[in-house]
DNA sequence: CCCGATACCGAATCTTTTTTCGGTTATTGC
DNA sequence: GCAATAACCGAAAAAAGATTCGGTATCGGG
């Protein structure tokens, strides 16, 4: 985990909302494991675009802040497998929320973000709309 | 804004919901606004913990995505308004079931964060849990 | 005539987050 | 005995994002 500089305000519920599930694959790793993809080489597996790493980490922070538990057979080959807690299964209908606006409004965002990408390569003139 | 090294996918709703809305202050500006501080000057008076330029910044993602609209008065002194369109209005319930999940959570999240700060101030031993 | 207000932009700098890469441990299969 | 698997960690590097600072423009008050 990070040290922060800047002290961060947590009286804020979207921030503390940000905190716990707010990582760059945190939704999907919750998603996966919600769906009985317990073990992280699964995850792995399920999620190519994130690195191991980072999946490692995200499920330490999952993990730290209560949204997953873990049980381990301590024995080689280490087997772990990872499942929601009480607190986990709570953010999933926000999760739900979260990427039932996105699917609705997927191919317009993605149009816009084409224009942006097409004025990267051509060279940033004109204005932004 | 930002020239993206990394091609980002836009085939998760999350991430297309975080595109539009993730920014650090993108919920507090969308909250601001829907209440009717329309100004960007008014608006920094009330998120004063986020600096102007940022909020300049997250305006102008806001408006290339239609979250929000925009109407200056080009006479001196410019006084633009922002107003939610109507894609910007159906963002409120999405950040009020944020708000309300971190406002659940809030305080056991920042017991866990101070638990966090206290193994930063110490040297991190001890374990995870 | 300078200072403050308004809106906004560019660029340098910092912080935060993610990625990459290498390592550890110990078992199973060849 | 060597490669593959599993889980996980540390550290450096890269990328993304936020902040700071200075600048533009123009009006109005003192």
């Amino acid at each position: 985990m990070y040290t922060k500089k800047i002290e961060e305000d947590l009286n804020c519920g979207v921030r503390v909302a940000m905190k716990v599930f707010g990582g760059k694959w945190k939704c999907c790793i919750l998603d996966a494991i919600s769906q009985g993809i317990s073990r992280p080489a699964d995850i792995s597996r399920v999620i190519t675009d994130a690195s191991p790493r980072v999946i490692e980490m995200h499920l330490a922070e999952l993990l730290f802040f209560c949204a997953v538990e873990k049980d381990t057979d301590e024995v080689y080959p280490k087997r772990s497998e990872y499942r929601l807690t009480a607190l986990g299964r709570t953010i999933l209908p926000v999760i739900a929320h979260l990427e039932e606006w996105g699917q609705t409004n997927m191919e317009f965002v993605k149009d816009r973000q084409a224009v942006l990408d097409e004025r990267m390569v051509i060279g940033m003139h004109a204005e932004m709309d």
